[in-house]
DNA sequence: CCGGTGTTGTATAACGATGTAAAACACATC
DNA sequence: GATGTGTTTTACATCGTTATACAACACCGG
């Protein structure tokens, strides 16, 4: 089939080894030795064969990523960016979608692809904590997103309240009094939505403004669609927001939506911060100021994290880590006015 | 690491090559030692080395999914479908996007991932003839979608043209007279945008409708946005047609909001029709009537045409494949009024 | 009892890479 | 020239599996 290292070998007149030893550049090889074969390898087209590496190294280069959905386009992106990242390192990403069900997220913790993968990353939604101390898999799993667990895992996630904090003190500096809040969900303290809200909250109570439930909608998901539907109830119970933070970015362009169906002017009437930055939102005819989490280093931290356990040797152990990757407010037209 | 031929076969009393003659169900083993042999790997709890046997079969055991972009539930829906029928078959996929680039496609066209997969299956978009004429690697390849080539490739797609009629058909059959078409795109007289435009001026004609250029909007893209601001700019170039027909779902459900919008109503004033029958269309306030892709039957009808061709050995040659895969008119509320 | 035929099990060699240990070589020091 | 020290290269075993070839055994008909 391909070329193998003996082809190279029997050609440049060395050992296997050699040739092994210039494709893994180990330092003792003499720069003649080295040229000759590396002539060689790019005469013969020579590329290793990844399933033989991985058997000898007894472990097979990909880690799954597990996220609720792919449809949500801030998901497509976080993926694309651990992909490029873990690909430049050599791993291939196996990436699946839990639906943020929690039987699926149990699957999937609980080893499902094991023996095919080294490691997983996990965005889990539903997942309780039990379920996470009833893992029986040693495959590293690292976990990713907002809801917090007390469990023995790496978790990467942005300081949401902080995050949240900088989009409101954004709305407040502009003047905006009556700011509200879209995206909330109906219990679940522990959830991201939560710790949003409550950054919403604190900013609203320093600067005395208004944090009362009408000025909080809630929604059942995270769609354009289900924006829409808030915005227009919050409109309809007869509040006159001057302002909204929403839970995300599509929660957000759902929202402006309706406000332009209402004939209400984005921002001059009611200016609209998101959640996420997706791609989305800078193609819309307003633009969407919004914070972004700065998924590059969550998919650094994430992927950093888990090799780094499955770089440790036999019984070595080390504490499960929490990093907090950075964020940024993005000014644009839907505050600002321009962008 | 884990446990082992050996490990088994050594708790067994029996040689390696027994116990996989057991694990892989060959002929001629007695029930006796099949018993006992099984007995052990349940109890060790043997799971068999992938990496191992891939090695040994010349094969990863893995197929790439390159389709246009994650984003558009259709392609996650068939990702699904593909990830999920493939991996009964003990494959596992590898998912990628293209972005709908003509560079990216090629790039994997070429084989990015060789030597990591085994074969490819294709959804391109800008991809041209002369790209696939020049490919060099030798994995197999199955093209996916609507796109037409003129290349010794596998060709997976619904008939585009008999779906866009039947779509046509059921708003004639429902009495409307004056039928838009919502989603064609400029130039490129082989995309599929063409085939569900040809399929709708075909009945039209037949039928007496008018199918002047008027009735005929296109976009940009594929997404809601593209579908509203599509409705959008045909109501306002006075136009008032009784019933659409999108190239796409998505499309479809940015027409509706325009509609409503409006104040016109689905299906009384309006009727609406999309296409690909993604899980959005059935959750719309009015639920979207639809042609529905037997996303199953693609998915197998790909993965089969890969598989068989890997199956191949040596010099064997098979004739390129056309398979077209069925489709169904699904009718909702946004045509009947009731679902 | 022989040879033929078919079944059941085993020993051994691959697949393509890397780790280990040691051989081969270079060079300096005494 | 013997010894030591360090570099460069090699032979061989190994990862866990399957393919090949053959040995061992049973059964049958003559």
């Amino acid at each position: 089939m391909g070329i193998s290292l003996k082809d190279v070998a029997l050609r440049a007149g060395v050992s296997v080894k050699t040739v092994s030893n210039v494709v893994n550049e180990y330092r003792h090889v003499t720069p003649q030795t080295r040229q000759r074969v590396q002539r060689v390898i790019d005469e013969l087209g020579y590329r290793p064969n990844l399933t033989a590496r991985h058997l000898r190294k007894g472990r097979t280069g990909m880690i799954a990523l597990a996220l609720p959905e792919l449809g949500n386009p801030y998901f497509a992106e976080l993926a694309d960016a651990v992909i490029e990242y873990a690909g430049a390192l050599d791993y291939i990403v196996l990436l699946d979608h839990t639906n943020g069900r929690r039987d699926q997220e149990v699957l999937f913790a609980q080893g499902f692809r094991a023996r095919v993968i080294d490691g997983l990353i996990l965005s889990p939604i539903e997942l309780e904590n039990e379920d996470l101390l009833a893992r029986e898999s040693d495959a590293p799993l690292v976990l990713l997103g907002e809801r917090q667990y007390d469990a023995p895992y790496d978790h990467i996630a942005i300081d949401n309240v902080a995050a949240a904090r900088t989009a409101a003190a954004h709305l407040i500096e502009l003047g905006r009094r009556r700011i509200a809040f879209l995206g909330a969900r109906h219990g679940q303290a522990r959830q991201t939505a939560h710790l949003r809200l409550q950054g919403w909250r604190e900013v609203m109570a320093e600067a005395g403004r208004p944090t009362g439930e009408e000025y909080v909608a809630a929604t059942d998901g995270y769609t354009r669609e289900d924006g829409a539907q808030a915005m227009a109830r919050l409109l309809d119970s007869g509040v006159r927001p001057d302002a909204v933070f929403c839970y995300n970015d599509l929660i957000a362009i759902g929202a402006m939506r309706t406000l332009t169906t209402r004939g209400l002017r984005v921002p001059e009437d009611v200016a609209v911060v998101g959640f996420d930055d997706i791609e989305d939102g800078r193609y819309c005819a307003t633009t969407l100021t919004t914070v972004a989490p700065h998924k590059r280093a969550i998919a650094r931290a994430a992927t950093d994290a888990l090799l780094e356990r499955l770089a440790l040797t036999g019984g070595q152990e080390i504490e499960p880590r929490r990093v907090q990757p950075g964020f940024a407010l993005i000014p644009r037209e839907s505050t600002t006015g321009r962008s």
